[in-house]
DNA sequence: ATTTTGGGCACT
DNA sequence: GTGCCCAAAATT
């Protein structure tokens, strides 16, 4: 009899063993249907003796339900899971279900319904279906995607549906998307990116594991230069997937891969409607998509061929997933590239000190660019000491900044101003009793909003409309903004310069792809004087009038015990600075800081970059810290504070002691509350001689909890939040 | 995770 | 005995 072992995408349950019908053929990898009790769950044909558990007697075997029709997992990926499982101590379950979350991939309908129009004209003409009509020349998508095209409801189209002006379309969900072309059109290329893409084409052609770090300065011409492995992976017939921080603000990253290759990637990311997303889900474990350009969560698909792994912004803690399972897309876009056995390509300006320290230690290659492209000259960087230059009250901008923002202003330059607050004021207060308005479910304060009218909790989400009196002592028109976001800063600009255009680009602001590249065209357009922005701001954008940048408040990301900060604020400061002088016209950037003397302020404006990471790189192996030893968080959270505290006390009771191995805690997480769950936290330095993944499964996993605690492992992690 | 089961308890 | 709630066990 044939005995199949099944990981199920359950994460409660171990592997499952079941028999084969006569007919059936699977192998390992296949996805399959398998009954549970009166359910079914979905299961992944494992290669045997690998996934723990006894075998269950063969007369409890049943039948497996069903073999799916999709491509079953390739070893490569199997191997994968198991280690991302094993190296973030997830479920296997848990990361087999980011590689099989395709939107119905697995089944479903085959085709949908598109809308173009018919070439009739309506009964009744109206301004709204003259101006559709108008407006849809040549389109067809849905209803919904009409609608949003013509600028009108998705009434009005069903009206004309009803009437026969827009006509149905049945197309196949899964048609195949248009070929990249690598040969479209060759941009001309200096010769240090000529050299570096000449290594990595050999790369490619070699379909060996090869870890690349590519270290360019900012405007060097790094994605024109990686360009061109893609290109030769396509040439040979494989797959590439490039992986980007923020998929919302990659319309300058798409306009450039479309004027290389003839035609746009395929996107992945959360955000992509469900036939999408099943469409890309098949083209890629089918091999017919070529290039994927996707967030974090691209890495785990099932590619068919995969030739080439790009991490662009490699430094960016955005690939840090921190619910779920908590992996890092940049190292975990390592191992897959080892088990593909494909090069992978790390790039950044700004380089992780991990990987720095591979590439200095020769684990990973290191290619340089170390000159901006066409001759542009790196901007020049000058501090403003702000216990020298002091704002006035209520006020953020120095002297200095105001007098470059006017000369900019004069020139006819466009400045970029860089406060990573989203948001009008950090905290809001009442003026006759001094309430604080604090989040209900979090230990954070609530932000006020101008630009929308509220007050927001930037942690859980909640959002109220601020309040005429004061809920405290109900004294009305009393709140009052204390500390500067980037509205209250484009304020601050509006009043010193009412002339000027001023955009505030934040999240908020900038949330869809839509409105991300309308603010782009306007940027590019220089409809816009003054962009004020968060940290979405630092990465990306190419705007060659882009003369001065602003740093409003360099010392904020070094508050708070984040055992990265300094690093951080390093990248953040780089980055944003990397935006000034990109074209013809030089840059200056200016710092504000209070603390000129510290070593990453000081690092930044004398452009020392490896002073900085020398100093950290010291830091680091004093602390014990990455890439010399690790660190783990564990959270135990509860709705119940005691709850929660008495069993982090517990296991601080029972935490194992080894000379290699230091646990801090317990003590309430940086955020004591989040979602209405309170949160005892502990930190773990591990030396590298350590088992830390093997020491925290016996410690933290041979525990019972009550049930309304949850607990979680975050290994190497980002935000100590 | 979801469903089934079985024990304890109040009520008929 | 029956219904109900909840915890524990089973699911392959």
């Amino acid at each position: 009899m044939n005995r199949v072992r099944l990981l199920v995408l359950n994460a409660a349950l171990g592997a499952l063993d079941y028999k084969l019908p006569e007919d059936t053929k699977v192998e390992s990898g296949s996805v399959v249907i398998a009954p549970l009790g009166p359910r079914t769950v979905t299961g992944i044909v494992w290669d045997e003796g690998r996934l723990p558990g006894a075998e269950v007697d063969a007369s409890k075997l049943r039948a497996i339900r069903e073999v799916l029709p999709v491509p079953p997992l390739a070893e490569p990926l199997r191997r994968l899971i198991e280690w991302t499982a094993d190296y973030y101590c997830a479920h296997l379950a848990s990361v087999a279900r980011m590689v099989l979350s395709s939107g119905g991939a697995l089944g479903g309908p085959t085709t949908m319904t598109e809308y173009r129009l018919s070439g009739g004209t309506p009964e009744r003409m109206t301004p709204q279906r003259a101006a559709a009509i108008e407006a849809l020349d040549g389109e067809q998508a849905t209803i919904r995607e009409l609608a949003g095209t013509a600028g009108v409801s998705e009434g009005v189209l069903r009206g004309l549906v009803n009437q026969g002006v827009i006509e149905p379309v049945t197309v196949a969900i899964d048609r195949p998307y248009p070929p990249a072309d690598p040969d479209f059109h060759q941009p001309a290329l200096s010769s240090d990116q000529m050299d570096v893409a000449k290594t990595l084409v050999k790369a490619v052609e070699a379909r060996a594991f090869e870890p690349f770090l590519l270290d360019g300065v900012t405007g060097s011409g790094k994605t024109e230069t990686y360009f061109e492995p893609i290109a030769e992976a396509v040439r040979m017939g494989r797959q590439v997937l490039v992986l980007l921080p923020e998929i919302a603000l990659t319309e300058n990253f798409l306009h450039r891969f479309e004027q290389r290759f003839g035609t746009p990637p395929v996107l992945w990311h959360s955000s992509l409607k469900s036939t999408e997303r099943r469409r890309a889900w098949r083209a890629i474990s089918e091999g017919t998509a070529q290039v994927i350009v996707g967030a974090r969560s691209a890495l785990f698909l099932p590619y068919a061929k995969l030739g080439l792994i790009v991490v662009d912004e490699a430094h960016e803690i955005s690939f840090k997933q921190d619910d779920g399972v908590r992996y890092n897309a940049r190292d975990v876009s390592v191992m897959r590239a080892r088990f593909e056995e494909i090069p992978v390509v790390l790039a950044s300006a700004t380089p992780a000190l991990e990987s720095l320290h591979m590439a200095n230690t020769g684990t990973y290659t290191k290619l340089e660019l170390p000159s901006r492209f066409g001759g542009a000259e790196l901007p020049d960087i000058k501090l403003v000491d702000l216990t020298m230059e002091k704002p006035a009250r209520g006020r953020w901008l120095s002297k200095p900044l105001i007098e470059g923002l006017e000369a900019r202003l004069e020139a006819g330059e466009q400045s970029l101003l860089f406060l990573n607050r989203r948001g009008y004021a950090p905290l809001t207060l009442c003026r006759n009793c001094g309430h604080r308005f604090q989040c209900p479910n979090c230990s954070a304060w609530l932000v006020e909003h101008r630009l929308s009218a509220r007050l927001a909790c930037h942690h859980c989400g909640l959002e109220t409309q601020p309040p005429e009196t004061c809920p405290a002592c109900g004294e009305a028109d009393c709140l009052v903004a204390c500390g500067p976001g980037v509205e209250r800063i484009a304020d601050e600009v509006a009043e010193l310069f009412p002339e000027a255009r001023v955009a505030v680009a934040t999240s908020d602001t900038l949330g869809s792809p839509e409105r991300a590249a309308e603010f782009i065209a306007h940027a590019e357009a220089k409809t816009i004087d003054v962009i004020v922005g968060t940290q979405l701001v630092t990465k990306g954008f190419h705007f060659p009038e882009l003369t001065l940048v602003g740093v409003v408040d360099a010392d904020l990301g070094l508050e708070g015990g984040d055992l990265r900060a300094a690093e951080r604020t390093y990248q953040q400061v780089a980055q944003v600075a990397g935006r000034a002088g990109r074209g013809a016209k030089p840059g200056e950037v200016l710092i504000q800081t209070r603390h000129p003397e510290a070593p990453v302020i000081a690092a930044l404006a004398n452009g020392d970059r490896d002073a900085f990471y020398d100093a950290e790189t010291d830091a680091r192996r004093d602390a014990g810290a990455p890439p010399f030893g690790r660190w783990a968080a564990i959270i135990l959270s509860s709705e119940d504070e005691k709850e929660a505290r008495e069993a982090a006390v517990r296991l601080g009771d029972n935490r194992p002691h080894q000379d290699d191995l230091y646990i801090l805690g317990p003590a309430p997480a940086p955020l004591a509350l989040l979602r209405n769950r309170y949160r005892y936290r502990f930190l773990v330095n591990a030396r590298r001689s350590a088992n830390l993944q093997a020491v925290l499964n016996e410690w933290v996993g041979g525990q019972d909890y009550p049930p309304g605690v949850r607990v979680g492992i975050d290994i190497d992690p980002y935000s100590f939040v």
